[in-house]
DNA sequence: CTGGTTTCTTTATGCCGTAAAGTGCCGAGC
DNA sequence: GCTCGGCACTTTACGGCATAAAGAAACCAG
């Protein structure tokens, strides 16, 4: 038999993310678990070891239960990652001061939500595709709105600005997950992998210097820094951040001058 | 015991991605199958089903073989898969006319790669940590380095700003690669999911509109369109990426201009 | 005390990647 | 021309995954 996924199912799901009032006493054994609990394992399992070894397994493991035991209180995977993910959405910071305009509260907005989201590398894996629809999701949008919303765009282009911010946002993040990620998942440092392969590419594309002029003109130059200790790979990451958000904020200030000149 | 993964293994990978000369003949029976026909097939099962889908056993069953035989060819799934990326990479167009100056070829770039992401979205699937260091990806970079590098701009600038225009490209293909994705994998349209979400959430969250009051704002205003046929969310993201992209080059723009003046 | 509901465990199904061992083909060396 | 050994490919098997189905035990309302 075939259940259609629909009413139902979405009054489950946005009751248990905007936490409905407990239901009165009920026959049956006192719970163990708590649907915060379980949320709570989850994410300290993927903190700790990655959105890959996030399983029902390792989650119940954690409390002590079996895997199924978590089908009590939460429908499937993806409604907990969706419930997981909601919930660490509220440790970002939701006001920016104003006073000096919206360049320096979009500044920092954007960098505490890249280290957000290199805090928990696990939430750029889950789904942008439909919203999750819980307050804290609401909450870093309207955050955000409340910085460009100064800026006076038009609600129009505004829509088109929030999405290259966050998009620029999360996709400088994501590189650095990615990058740490596979260190760590396959033991190899970025200079380790860097150093077996470059000679190799080198004799196997012998041409490589003619064929691509500008990629091999763009790899000599190293980003400056004054810091020795961070990796080479987050350090270029940190220069790329920084570079591209200002020409980022140098582009919405160009279309604010232009929306009102 | 346990094998390193070094030396010879990127000796494999890469000569495998730059397809060294064949080797001679050899005893045993004939190949009944080849490098590039796995490749090829495990493409058509990413194009066809996703990602998700892309099995060994899927692929050689599209080859009538079974999921071991691929093992001759290939190390290992992750290993097909960087096969699959830089061949794909392939159908990138190399070369963009610069006759009117960087920015209508970056913007044709930008459209062009947007539409590559969408006709295969299992690319955007593909980690960014480290790169495949296959000649189609270094021919992508090259083709975008050859339309910034007219900007003028400082090396340590433009490598920022490379960041920040894939990030962009990237992530906006992606919202629409997963709003897809799920409405296939769910067989629930956009406008389904939201009609059936919508009055839950009001019910569930009544002060919503005095809690988030920009996000009700902004959610009142839709993208404009003369296209009434596409879905809605692809209309708006479509919208999106138009503004998103001028803001950025707006950026770009002031950058050059300000590192001149 | 009892019946029905609830929590949690056990068991089972069908996927996955891939290790290990087996089968038959075929070119190279005698 | 025969055999030996490497090669293409199949079969089988293992441990992992999400989760369906059914069972065991705890507890409240009657």
């Amino acid at each position: 038999m075939v259940v259609y996924a629909a009413q139902g199912d979405a009054r489950r799901s946005l009751s248990s993310l905007w936490r409905g009032p407990a239901d009165g006493s009920k026959p049956g054994p006192k719970p163990g678990l708590s649907l915060e609990a379980i949320i709570d394992a989850a994410i300290a399992v993927a903190d700790e070891h990655g959105m890959a070894a996030l399983s029902m397994r390792a989650v119940g493991e954690r409390l002590g239960r079996t895997a199924m035991a978590l089908y009590t209180y939460v429908p499937n995977k993806a409604e907990l990652i969706d419930l997981m993910y909601d919930k660490v959405l509220g440790e970002l910071p939701g006001d920016y001061p104003l006073d000096d305009g919206w360049r320096p509260a979009l500044t920092a907005w954007a960098r505490d939500t890249r280290a957000f989201y290199l805090w928990h590398p696990w939430v750029l894996q889950v789904s942008q595709a439909r919203p999750v629809l819980g307050p804290n999701e609401f909450r870093m949008l309207e955050t955000l709105l409340r910085i460009l919303k100064e800026t006076g765009l038009d609600v129009q282009v505004l829509r088109g600005v929030v999405g290259a911010v966050v998009q620029f946002v999360r996709g400088s993040a994501e590189v650095i997950a990615d990058a740490r990620r596979a260190s760590r998942d396959t033991g190899v440092s970025d200079e380790e992998w860097w150093y077996t392969r470059s000679p190799v590419l080198e004799e196997v594309a012998p041409d490589f210097a003619t064929r691509f002029p500008l990629t091999t003109w763009l790899g000599g130059a190293e980003a400056p820094t004054d810091d020795e200790c961070t990796p080479y790979l987050e350090r270029e990451a940190e220069w790329n951040f920084t570079v591209g958000l200002d020409v980022l904020l140098d582009g919405i200030e160009a279309t604010v001058a232009r929306s009102v000149g």
